[in-house]
DNA sequence: CTTGAATATTCCAAAACGCATATATATCAA
DNA sequence: TTGATATATATGCGTTTTGGAATATTCAAG
């Protein structure tokens, strides 16, 4: 009754933002950054973040799920190895917004 | 001991980390976002915050210390008011990008 | 069908968050 | 100083998140 036939409405828009706040979510834990800063340069499994990071598995599963639930990054499976990779280089972009934003702040701070 | 001397070291690095996904907790909930949105064609005081959206007051001004406590937002008195403004512009591009990669997903899904 | 390696899920207590209500502070004008 | 307006902070409480430990699942090989 509120916001079916016109597209763009209010709620419409507020449907969009808490997509884009519960993306950002995913973004607000220092080792999921990390994770995406390893898949940087292509996929890898768990194994290879665990040997990267030395953090325990169920640790690294947990996150990973975080980032795939928000669809961040994407799976794919080989065996009984499942090699994860970013779900869009626009992933890349944004956190690199967000470091040289925190690079500038800190600049400026000291 | 660990990272005094040397710059990008692992401990700074993971600094960073913290720093970058503490500015990514401010961007986690709707109604932060959305006065980014309407921080964007310039500042607005409490009132106008409050005119717009139509949320309580109190409400307003806690999200918007959340964003200031992250450099998100800046401040500045003007009598008995106070006139917030986007602290950088970076953080628009941000949140363009993230409104892209929720918009391209969504249109991807359905 | 069993075993072992790789990965995922569940469980739990502590901490953090979200939001409404109540109260406090700041500034100006009279 | 008093009152009015604008904004900020405190409090309380239910909900969510965090991270470690234990457990479960998946898959291929044999």
């Amino acid at each position: 009754m509120t916001s079916d036939q016109v597209p763009n409405s209010l709620d419409d828009e507020n449907e969009s933002l808490t997509l884009q706040a519960e993306l950002c979510q995913s973004l607000t834990h220092p080792f999921r950054l990390r994770i995406l800063q390893i898949l940087e340069d292509g996929e890898k499994n768990v194994s290879d973040i665990k040997l990267i990071t030395n953090k325990p598995q169920p640790y690294i599963s947990q996150h990973l799920r975080v980032l795939r639930d928000k669809g961040v990054v994407i799976t794919r499976r080989k065996a009984n190895e499942v090699y994860y990779s970013l779900a869009d280089p626009k992933i890349l972009e944004i956190c690199e917004l967000v470091a040289d934003l925190i690079a500038k702040k800190h600049k400026i701070q000291e």
